[in-house]
RNA sequence: CGGGCGGUAGCUUAGCUCGGUAAAGCGCCUGGUUUGGGACCAGGAGACCGCGAGUUCGAAUCUCGCCCGCCCGACCA
């Protein structure tokens, strides 16, 4: 019952499988809606807890703004009405007699357009600036297809918007931003990403440029694993939102916006999973070490229950996460369902473990069995979790590499993704239309990034004239 | 949102063609034997057969509508 489907026969329903045996969340009945389970619901407060405090170090507050919008503020931005309104939800009636609203109220898919028009009464003046507002809450978009984490209905993340006094001063949070956005990938859920701009098509409607942080999944498949946009004054322009400089002049804020979401969990089942279930970073583990006590009778669970109490503090003391498993099972019941749930690491103990004075450790990984004595118990699996987190990252970056491509015509693009996924290179000269091409004529493939850090060498792999851009091609979720 | 497929116990499914009030495995509960990689024996609980109409003496089964899910497509900042 617990067996997952095979990643080689079908990656999306062993994803599936995974997501819903694992205990991470299930749909809800109510079409396209979740329902996050604690275990899943863990690993997203672990990324919470981690990006808020990045973003509190940097003097960003977080508050709470309507989840329902009225229309008319709804409709401001131009291009990003246009975005947005084939997905946005609308509250037409309410009341007990189900009265027609007169106006309709929108829930909210994103907030840039409820918290312009309330942010501009605490802007007065350049004193007021920057102003770094985050909110965490959950957001709205009518999705036609969903899957669980990665395309639902309702999804929760955080979105921060900031108001700035300087066109500079907002492109460089909305970078440092993406900065955090890469370490929450790399650093916390061992996902090696590819950061950069979007071109003109996948740029958020309203946006001057959004930045991007996109890895990549097991099935070769591109994620987009969080934006960060630079507005200009676009939106500042739309709502007045304003402030007196230094010369007492009138001037429009320059303002970013950025948000992750709980797709980052879907992110990190499918770059790290296994046939045999997940594989959870260290850093966002709910748990990072599963005891599994071995016994055959009352008196043997009772001498290794002593053996286990005499060390467990000293896990608790070295800041691992751990619970013991005294459920009655068999020990390789256990052992299954703990490889499923993903914990990196787990301690079988038994009788003569306890004479011994040692645990078997076995990691999610190697599943190689190592006797380690229990003296320094707590420090020795502090190190092994970080090396575990380590080894996690270096193997999903050995994967990208092999992943990786470098391709020169879109003849050559189109044969590859005929073939395989994966990311690849090339040099594009940045000419929208063809960008509308690249996608219809490779079944989907789309422009993922485009790394300005890097100068084109050679020509357009599309219309052959001078390139402008080098940019990663994937097909993505 | 279009095309195709499906929904029967917690899960996976049989039964549906040919109408007669539901079956199995796994899981769950109780007791016992077990326990260093997914145990076994015995007993037990558990199903408005997705929902609603219709046809019929009688509907899981036939008809219609709706809801939910899966696959393909469109869409997805």
């Amino acid at each position: 019952m617990k067996d997952v489907t095979k990643m080689s026969d079908d990656f999306d329903r062993w994803y599936t499988d995974v997501v819903r045996k694992a205990e991470l969340a299930d749909w809800s009945g109510i079409r396209g809606m979740m329902v996050v389970r604690p275990y899943g619901w863990a690993m997203w407060e672990a990324i919470m807890r981690a990006f808020d405090d990045m973003i509190k170090e940097t003097g960003h507050e977080n508050w709470a703004f309507p989840l329902l919008i009225p229309r008319e503020y709804l409709m401001k931005e131009a291009e990003h009405v246009e975005g947005f309104a084939p997905e946005v939800a609308w509250v037409t009636r309410a009341g007990g007699d189900m009265e027609e609203l007169e106006e309709p109220l929108a829930v909210r898919p994103t907030s840039e357009t409820i918290i312009g028009p309330l942010i501009k009464r605490y802007i007065q003046s350049h004193r007021d600036l920057p102003k770094l507002t985050n909110q965490w809450n959950s957001v709205v978009r009518w999705e036609m297809r969903s899957r669980l984490f990665l395309r639902s209905r309702e999804f929760w993340w955080q979105e921060g918007h900031t108001f700035h006094a300087s066109a500079q001063e907002a492109i460089e949070e909305a970078s440092m931003i993406l900065g955090n956005y890469r370490s929450i990938a790399e650093d916390w859920l061992a996902v090696p990403v590819l950061t950069g701009r979007k071109s003109p098509a996948e740029t958020f409607p309203g946006a001057v440029h959004t930045l991007t942080v996109e890895g990549l999944m097991k099935d070769g498949l591109a994620l987009q694993m969080g934006t960060s946009h630079y507005f200009g004054q676009n939106f500042a322009r739309a709502y007045d939102i304003s402030f007196s400089n230094k010369e007492n002049e009138r001037e429009l804020c320059y303002s970013t916006s950025w948000g992750i979401s709980t797709r980052l969990v879907g992110a990190l089942v499918m770059a790290h999973g296994d046939d045999s279930g997940l594989i959870v970073p260290p850093k966002v583990a709910p748990i990072q070490v599963i005891v599994v006590p071995i016994y055959r009778d009352d008196e043997s669970r009772a001498k290794v229950e002593r053996f286990v109490n005499s060390w467990a503090p000293e896990l608790k003391a070295a800041g691992v996460r751990h619970r013991v498993d005294w459920r009655d099972e068999r020990p390789g019941d256990k052992y299954a369902h703990w490889e499923l749930k993903g914990v990196p690491i787990r301690l079988n103990v038994g009788g003569r473990d306890a004479d011994a004075g040692q645990v078997e450790m076995v990691d999610r990984l190697s599943r190689a069995r190592v006797s380690v004595p229990i003296s320094g118990i707590g420090k020795r699996l502090s190190h092994e979790l970080d090396s575990f987190q380590t080894k996690l990252f270096d193997r999903a970056q050995q994967f990208q590499r092999d992943s990786t491509f470098e391709l020169r015509t879109l003849e050559e693009v189109i044969a590859h993704f005929r073939e395989r996924g994966g990311l690849v290179w090339a040099d594009w000269c940045g000419d929208g239309e063809e960008e509308a091409r690249i996608k219809a004529e490779t079944g989907g493939v789309t422009i993922r990034t485009i790394d300005e850090s890097a100068k084109p060498s050679g020509k357009c792999f599309v219309c052959g004239n001078p390139a402008k851009y080098r940019v990663a091609l994937a097909k993505a979720y």
